[in-house]
DNA sequence: GTCGGTCAAGTCGAT
DNA sequence: ATCGACTTGACCGAC
């Protein structure tokens, strides 16, 4: 028997004005003559794209939601190099305690897919310093909320520049020169382009380092198309040591053409398919869905599996595989 | 109210 | 060479 936790990303098709991602761009903030007051907008939009979290994780709870995925976009120009003496987390103190608070009353898993600047395998010292600067503040910001800091930032692996091999291997090289609080944040993820299932699997066993598997990105970069299957038990003992369940992510191609673009909504057969091939390989499993129509497409993924073969729904984001 | 252009950051594939 | 997509837009000004 597994259970499956269903969860969403960064944001709800159905909450009206209720963006946690609100921002402010270098150029608006230096349109304002008075820098001491372009912060303090700057910190009215942090503040404001905080409490709309609480207000998602209130409509997440209130539907049976307990798993869902911050915008990486909190705070605007938190890590531009004009704002470095800019203490942002002074500011964001009461509503990061708002979230605290309700996050650990409801036994929430929450995360985060810091964006695709955010690369630990470059050769560029500039592009490792900010990336590191990134993956600091999402620490920073976990801390805030009360959350224990470990696996809840997935990244991709990195760019190819144009040897695979030889950019894996500066991807290990790099680890050694992160901070170990910050090597423990890390989930890594395969891609859609260049770092398949296996490529990911050599670094997540190496570095002791979990890894998301995608099934999208796979049906959109593999070796072999089946190797999933064959890979399957490895990921899953990349978790081993994990205080959380294992996490993965599911999205359906937009269509034939659009294949790596994310759809609106979720194939259900297609999902139900992946599930049955991995009932009883552990006990809980947690789906991150990754589709345009955010909260929307997982209520109807549940909508459209209630009923299907193997499923046994308990709520509305969550249901035993038997 | 809707549409098009714009906005910090890196890399890749498509054109 | 340039552009849009990526993991998740949002905002502003022109109409």
């Amino acid at each position: 028997m597994t259970i499956v936790k269903l969860g969403y990303v960064a944001m709800s098709v159905e909450l009206q004005n209720c963006s946690p991602s609100q921002t402010m761009t270098f150029k608006q903030f230096q349109a304002i003559k008075d820098r001491e007051a372009a912060i303090r907008k700057l910190e009215r939009i942090a503040i404001s794209n905080l409490e709309n979290c609480l207000r998602l994780l209130k409509h997440s709870v209130a539907n049976d939601i307990t798993f869902f995925r911050f915008s990486s976009r909190l705070i605007p120009l938190a890590n531009h190099p004009e704002l470095s003496d800019w203490k942002y987390l002074k500011s964001l103190k009461e509503p990061l305690k708002a979230l605290s608070e309700y996050i650990q009353a409801n036994s929430m898993r929450v995360d985060f897919h810091p964006d695709h600047f955010v690369l630990l395998n470059t050769t560029n010292k500039d592009t490792l310093n900010n990336s590191i600067k990134t993956l600091s503040m999402h620490e920073a910001l976990l801390r805030g909320m009360g959350v224990d800091p470990e696996h809840r930032c997935v990244l991709h692996v990195g760019g190819a520049y144009e040897d695979k091999g030889k950019a894996l291997e500066q991807f290990i090289h790099n680890w050694g020169l992160l901070p170990r609080s910050l090597q423990a944040l890390i989930m890594l993820e395969n891609d859609d382009t260049t770092f398949t299932l296996n490529d990911t699997l050599y670094l997540c066993e190496k570095l002791g380092i979990p890894l998301v598997f995608d099934y999208h990105h796979h049906l959109a970069n593999f070796e072999n198309e089946d190797d999933w299957e064959t890979h399957w038990e490895r990921v899953v003992g990349t978790w081993e040591h994990s205080p959380l369940p294992i996490k993965m992510h599911i999205s359906s191609p937009r269509n034939e053409k659009e294949f790596r673009a994310h759809a609106d909504h979720i194939d259900p057969a297609m999902f139900n398919r992946f599930l049955q091939k991995i009932k009883g390989t552990v006990p809980e499993i947690h789906c991150m869905i990754e589709a345009k129509k955010k909260d929307e497409a997982l209520f109807k993924l549940s909508e459209d599996l209630r009923g299907m073969e193997g499923i046994k729904m308990m709520n509305q984001a969550s249901f035993m595989l038997e």
